[in-house]
DNA sequence: TTGAAAGCGCTAACAA
DNA sequence: TTGTTAGCGCTTTCAA
């Protein structure tokens, strides 16, 4: 509180300690050999100074920062409901927790298209779920930044900096619970955002139901809908002749909801409806009954990038492939019949 | 992907463009009036060459860097339970989003102390749950970096950029639940953690004792201790022979294992013990019974938090006194009778 | 309306 | 073992 706080910089330390400024960076640097005592003698004044050294004028001179970004894709991530917020905090909080692990700086990057923003010093970024040809991953790459993607770029899969989810494996499962649990006829309302996440599951289940040699629904349900407006959809399919006994929802934001609308036309869930997302969150864990879930790991996922960005910035050799994790299945009373 | 990531400077921009680095930077900035057709050479040569300017050159040169820091005080918040880190997920997340809405790069900072860490461009630096007389902020306030509290230092509670709890309204509320709801020994399992929320809610839980004319309890649990460890005190005092009808323990991480002692000793609660909490978490939300629990409202904080931050960065007067914002008593089944 | 040049604070190459 | 100095890329003052 007694300091002024007016900036001290090398110079100041090196007049003090009465040596070159060369030796004052070398002094905390150790990147050259220095004499005991001048090195403490430097070391006092700069204590007494409190001298610290300015970030900026370091990073412009190595061209380095020691600061990681991070952006995250989804449009819906920011302005999203508490779910929502659920689910990519947990993300934030891993990714930012992992980096302070490592004593690396994390910084979240607004938003890389808009000029008008403040550019950001990072020697790397990672991005989250982006979208298929994601232009953000093209700007980074031009930029020269290196990059590291939570989920393969749909357009890119070969791309091998990255931590994939092995959906075919888990959403081959849960379709396989939902049918030995009884389902004949299973639906799926996938979302409209273009990523690895809607683009893998939709696949699977289209395979999976080739498999199976049984047909088909896919209703596309915009992730910006309010609840509202995705239950008027689920209404309109339920209440069909020839409804689906099963559905199965890409957010579990609507997966909620979509109990409130078979509650409303009278039908039992999970006897006459069995509910499924593909994505966890509070609202499923605690919906009557709890809605069997998808959950894609974020922890993990976000340990796993953190260890790949440093790998690469260290100078790891580019992997063969990506590296591969599997979501985790909740099997829960939405898809439990007896 | 074509574009060699050779690094393009302004002076490559005004080589092409035939003009002096500092009609770029003008034009860039609009900062000087600039004919319209040089501006539209200097445009497209940026554009054709995939310019985009050094954030640390910039920052060196402007002293500011549109980069918020943040950071964490809690010891147990990075290497925590599942709990905690739900917590301080929720806080970073938010926080986040809040700069993001703002357009301001928040950069997580990993050990201020430590200064083998790559130190940090930052104009201002929220600082989340300080511990008491916390020597981060006097080394911020020092380096004559701006702070904002995510509540207060305690032992300054008259620092005034802050956003604080109003923990005497809600933890009074709390006791005052418990006591209609028939609780006559209330005790308190309060943290180690020496900051605002430890000091302040059991100064609460004594000052309200005293009103009421009660005798206290006060046991000592560190937020570093294994639930199974925690267990073990809680298990003590349940089995004295003046035990207490009701338990509120600081953290809720400790909250449901001490439902679980309870069930343990043949304690039906809420009947013969009531069990409450003061964070929030997935834990207390779904055990059985579900805890009552006093959550901090981590997104009103963040929200409040920015919007001060962005405040003092552009030159607000100093406050009155800190913000005051009321945490939320989520009252469950552990402490409803009948 | 534009250009030239100083200099932000630091690191590293080169000299002594 | 230490000092001198160029220059990282930018903004801004001063001149033209």
């Amino acid at each position: 509180m007694s300091t002024p706080a007016a900036k001290i910089t090398i110079r100041d330390v090196a007049d003090r300690a009465g040596v070159a400024i060369s030796t004052v960076s070398h002094a905390f640097s150790g990147s050259r050999p220095i004499s005991r005592a001048t090195r403490e003698r430097v070391l006092r004044a700069a204590r007494e100074l409190g001298y610290d050294p300015n970030p900026s004028a370091r990073s412009l001179r190595t061209g380095r920062s020691g600061i990681v970004g991070l952006v995250l894709r989804p449009r819906y991530a920011v302005t999203g409901t508490p779910d929502r917020a659920e689910t990519f905090n947990r993300l934030v909080g891993s990714v930012a927790t992992e980096m302070l692990r490592r004593k690396t700086g994390l910084i979240h990057v607004p938003d890389i298209d808009d000029p008008s923003v403040a550019r950001v010093p990072m020697d790397g970024c990672i991005v989250a779920h982006p979208y298929g040809n994601d232009p953000v991953l093209t700007e980074l790459t031009r930029r020269g930044i290196p990059v590291v993607t939570v989920e393969e770029d749909p357009e890119r899969p070969e791309l091998p900096w990255a931590v994939r989810l092995d959906y075919p494996k888990v959403v081959s499962a849960l379709l396989d619970h939902l049918r030995e649990q009884g389902a004949r006829r299973i639906a799926l309302f996938t979302g409209t955002e273009d990523n690895a996440w809607n683009r893998r599951t939709r696949e699977t289940y289209l395979a999976w139901s080739a498999r199976r040699r049984r047909s088909t629904r896919v209703e596309v349900l915009s992730e910006g809908l309010t609840p509202e407006e995705a239950m008027r959809e689920v209404r309109a399919c339920l209440r069909e002749r020839r409804r689906p006994d099963a559905i199965v929802m890409a957010t579990s934001d609507f997966a909620a909801p979509a109990a409130g609308v078979a509650a409303e036309l009278g039908l039992h869930v999970p006897d006459e409806l069995m509910i499924a997302s593909l994505t966890d969150s509070e609202h499923s864990r605690t919906a009557s009954p709890p809605i069997t879930a998808m959950d894609l790991n974020h922890e993990l996922l976000a340990e796993r990038a953190v260890e790949l960005m440093l790998a690469r910035l260290s100078g790891a050799d580019e992997p063969a492939e990506a590296l591969v994790i599997e979501p985790v299945l909740n099997l829960r009373a939405s898809t439990r019949r007896g």
